[in-house]
DNA sequence: TTTGTTAATTTTGTATACAATAATTTAAAA
DNA sequence: TTTTAAATTATTGTATACAAAATTAACAAA
């Protein structure tokens, strides 16, 4: 029935919607974004509206009322930052990661390597998640996850178009980790992604 | 006269006002920050002020409609990024960092050798933002700018107990950079912010 | 055409009212 | 007293109306 989660409040609901149009491409780069009309699409007041966008605007993802259209300068500053945190959380990891999130580590590596599109997609931001967790720092946390959305439009070009050696470079940091190599896992980690990085822009 | 500085939107002026009072201590850590009191104060609606808030929750300054008062593991977490972004900026600075700039980064040292606290405190922060400037990416700037504020409220701490070597530290900096040596310049920033850090916890 | 200017329209910014929820107080029962 | 439940109050969440600003359209002059 026309049930509706009511736990969650209508600002939050709306920008989890309008996030996911525009990482889905129902809101493509470029496009215009009109308080009264999304409001209308919801069925909801423009004032939960205008906190949805704001924080979409905090996220990079709407950059002058417009969706983003990320230029390569932009990627290529944003994963300036994305190194050296998640190089600092490889680091981390291989201190500190227990046996059973290195088990998964592994699993995202196996999973990787047979399934579907959407499954590797998963599994390979489950990879990064799980060592970015490693660095046990919320503050890290939460500037990687903030990049995440913008990260996600961009990873979908890397994965679509099965980029050599990615999962291999995956399984080679699993095992700096695994072996405690903490020094081998930063710099692993750093040359997976800017390799990342140079392939998706040289398609672009 | 009564003029008002019309030209920014009032949801700008009132985050400014209220950024101000959090780090003057106008509103002390913990108190309770309810958006129809704010706006009585301010003279504007709720509105607005909501939206203030909303941007000062994202910077920190406000966790759960209260001024924050940062735990020590918070610093530890805020400055552990810090150290990596700015390491990362000073060696970009060794590099990239043109006549005029390294000359103005010498003047931050030098008035803060002799100068008051106010400006001490003036010189040290810009000291700083030359350096992050030169990074040239306007993601880790503005990731930076962000923690600024948290991080304005923990330097009061370090300049008013006048921290031992504080200045040589920068002035150490400034020779690396100025040297062009980026290696010597991030490990020399590197150890100083967690100096900084350290000595500031211990005063806790 | 192009340029510049005014008018029309759209969109954002702000105030206000009311609804939903959370916090606090009050009062009754154990 | 202490505890619990109900009622009250305080605070946030949402809708709506209107004002201010920005954008677009229309049109006159070069």
């Amino acid at each position: 029935m026309t049930e509706k989660k009511r736990s969650r409040p209508a600002y939050h609901q709306s920008y989890e919607v309008i996030r996911d149009w525009i990482l889905n491409g129902v809101l493509s780069a470029g496009t215009k974004i009109v308080e009264e009309k999304i409001a209308a699409e919801l069925g909801v007041s423009r004032t939960p509206v205008r906190e949805s966008i704001r924080k979409l605007e905090n996220e990079g993802l709407i950059v002058n009322k417009r969706v983003v259209k990320p230029s390569e300068k932009d990627l290529r500053n944003l994963f300036q930052v994305r190194i050296l945190l998640e190089g600092y959380s490889a680091r981390c990891a291989a201190s500190f990661l227990g046996e059973d999130e290195l088990h998964s580590l592994y699993e995202c590596v196996e999973i990787a390597r047979k399934g579907t599109r959407d499954e590797i997609m998963n599994v390979n931001e489950r990879f990064h998640e799980i060592i970015v967790t490693a660095s046990n720092n919320p503050v890290m946390i939460d500037i990687i996850d903030r990049m995440q959305s913008i990260i996600y439009l961009f990873r979908k070009t890397a994965v679509f178009s099965n980029r050599p050696h990615l999962i291999d470079e995956h399984e080679q940091i699993y095992q700096a980790i695994k072996a405690g190599d903490g020094e081998k896992a930063e710099i692993l980690m750093k040359n997976h992604l800017q390799a990342d990085l140079d392939f998706c822009l040289h398609l672009m």
